[in-house]
DNA sequence: GTATTACCTAGAGTATACTCTATGTCAAGG
DNA sequence: CCTTGACATAGAGTATACTCTAGGTAATAC
């Protein structure tokens, strides 16, 4: 699959792609013989990983440490896996807060519901609760 | 209450809290006779909210945006009203995105716990699943 | 009365994650 | 043969969100 394929597949630039791939957060990417990238299954695989991770917002830099980790064989296995719990514990963190979040946003929304149907916009508070 | 004692009180910096201020994240604070900021507690509510906010994930300008429409007054209410429901589409639809990582890392530490039981190493492929 | 401390502003610097530009190679079409 | 189009690289540029620096004021502390 070339990298315009790809690009369309997951719907992500060409130029992020290689950029992915230049710092880490895919291995090297299978070539054609014209030094063409030419993704394998193996390659679509890490490039979806990566797209999932990065689409939660966890950080490129720990993305590529599991790669680099994964490239260096079987004796990092029990790092790689102290890794993705640590990325399991940010994420699950990260949806407390926007849990949080909605909450708040929820209760004013909510309150600006009320104000319009009552008419009574005056106690609209601006960062209440 | 000064800067620096509500910098303690949320743990963010006296830089934030001044940045926070100047893009509009939280309306001019209110200043002592000698110019010092001395946080009222409207005050303090905007600061919680604008930390909220951005500690869900949520831009810098959108927030800026509905301060600055809260400080136009009553015409901007359902504007406002609009703006916020859109953060919370924002947000759970960041939250979906958290959710499917999760079950992707749930799947993919679970592997490396029965491989780490079986001794089956061979078939830890990276971006699987 | 001056040194220290806490605050102020304006503007420069940094980290992260792309995104764009300049330049070059290679294969197929006219 | 030469142009066109798809790809390549290296490195510069951009957006976002802070974070730091330099230089200044104002109120205690000694």
């Amino acid at each position: 699959m070339t990298i315009k394929e790809v690009s369309k597949k997951f719907g992500i630039t060409m130029d992020t792609l290689r950029y992915y791939e230049r710092v880490g957060m895919i291995p090297p990417v299978t070539r054609s013989t014209n030094g063409n990238r030419d993704y394998q299954d193996d390659d679509l695989n890490w490039v979806s990983l990566a797209i999932c991770m990065r689409s939660a917002g966890l950080p490129v830099e720990g993305i590529a440490r599991y790669v680099k980790l994964y490239q260096e064989g079987n004796t990092t296995i029990s790092e790689r896996h102290q890794l993705l719990i640590n990325q399991k514990n940010i994420l699950k963190e990260q949806r407390h807060q926007i849990d949080e979040t909605l909450e708040r946003l929820d209760k004013k929304i909510e309150r600006y519901e009320v104000a319009v149907e009552t008419g009574e916009l005056t106690w609209l508070k601006g960062g209440q609760v």
